[in-house]
DNA sequence: ATATTAAATGTACTTTTTACACTTATTTTT
DNA sequence: AAAAATAAGTGTAAAAAGTACATTTAATAT
């Protein structure tokens, strides 16, 4: 089997006294993109951009940036978020990095994709028209360029996997929304329907719902009563495991 | 609020027509490191190496190497893999990609970190001398250079957090392995104890294990039945989740 | 007053998880 | 050759969690 050594370690072409670079490396260009969730109490969205100067002109985009000199991952991608929405304190993740040679065709770029959790309400404030933005319905989102369709893909697989054990969704939710509001989320995440008793009972049993006096009457004669998060709870149990999903099998 | 459009997207700064390359981007160098996991019948083990060159002579560290050009970064974790231990087919998986940007003291460094499951057996076979690599066990691993330490206290909680739903730990077993081994195994990773007769009754249930009709002699008189794992469902079964641990509560 | 709509709620059954102790096969010691 | 030592292997009952399922209630619309 062949040995071979070159490139194998950080420092190891340097010189045995120290130098101020790393010699004869290739350099790369590294971008950030986000997969920007919303859900607007029916459907789960995603915020896209259109690419406003050629090549690609027109075509949907994640929005995204080049990292610059002096900032890391978590701060480009909040800077960005901020540029778009003007938000911040967001829920962000890192998803995965990408870093197919050929997966941007101008010049190799290697992409640290994050994924946002945004409530839709809160953003719609604060839209920053110098973006040519908007929500698409997941199951009706656009052609993407590079290989941002995959992230998509990936960012949804990786939402559901978590939201079956840890009580990330209600970072999609409004300060007041209903109980019924919250189970229409989760059967869109996870596509399929839930006893709304079983629903109820299982929500109710984390503890973290405080129940308001007043109603949301928008969708219902009765009208469903109003809940707030318990922050104190959400903060102390949001690595806890709550099983939210009773048969999380199909879940890849 | 202030609109800063430069930089914020891929291709922003292009010229209208096409152009072979981004302006005035920074590249950085990118790397990728391996965390390796083995498990050598009593406790998890980390494959660490000693830098044979300044600066940081004699310093432990992840086993790593900066990306080439044509190479991703799964093809790039193989090759150090393969380098190193001459093994092929190692389950390898992303773990994070770090970007502090004072995270290598030279020279601003990206780093995608991939985690490794071998077992420790085939290893000591095809060990690679030209690398002055050395098996620690998880608890008694030396200081690390960079942000290493990090790294592996990342790669420690991933495996857990993983091992707790998928039967991601037969990875780092022999072929032939007997189940109190692999109950062991379980609770060097959790660190904890369970019942004998409930861990039994769980792992049989998976249907994952084919028992053998031998005997392993050395580590009791009465001797353990070997088991193999049954390939065929072991792929089929590998993302199903098969609740190993009683209370994953303790995982964060 | 009546019909319509979606919200809210309880119970019995099944499955899974947990707690717990003795017997067995083999080697080592006397 | 008998006795002691060691770790492997196994079953059962009680508790908890998950599932399936139907009626009543509050408010509005007709």
């Amino acid at each position: 089997m062949a040995k071979k050594r070159q490139n194998s370690f950080h420092l190891v072409k340097l010189f045995s006294i120290a130098m101020p670079k790393y010699q004869k490396q290739t350099r790369f260009l590294v971008a950030v993109d986000c997969i920007i969730f919303g859900f607007d109490g029916t459907e789960l969205k995603l915020l896209l951009v259109q690419r406003g100067l050629e090549p690609e002109k027109g075509k949907w985009s994640l929005i995204g940036s080049f990292i610059r000199e002096e900032e890391d991952f978590e701060k480009g991608a909040n800077r960005i978020l901020n540029d778009m929405t003007g938000l911040e304190g967001v829920y962000l993740e890192q998803l995965h990095a990408f870093g197919k040679p050929d997966r941007d065709p101008i010049e190799r770029t290697i992409s640290v994709a994050y994924f946002a959790l945004i409530d839709i309400h809160q953003y719609e404030r604060q839209l920053n028209d110098d973006y040519h933005a908007e929500w698409f319905p997941i199951k009706e989102a656009p052609r993407l360029i590079f290989d941002h369709e995959q992230m998509v893909e990936m960012a949804k697989k990786r939402l559901r996997y978590k939201a079956a054990f840890h009580p990330i969704l209600f970072e999609l939710l409004p300060e007041k929304f209903t109980v019924p509001q919250l189970q229409n989320l989760y059967e869109g995440i996870f596509d399929t329907v839930f006893d709304k008793r079983n629903f109820s009972r299982k929500i109710q049993s984390t503890k973290l719902l405080v129940k308001q006096k007043d109603k949301d009457k928008e969708n219902s004669k009765k009208g469903a009563y109003y809940y707030k998060l318990d922050k104190r709870r959400y903060a102390a149990n949001f690595h806890a495991f709550l099983n939210f999903i009773p048969n999380p099998d199909n879940i890849k």
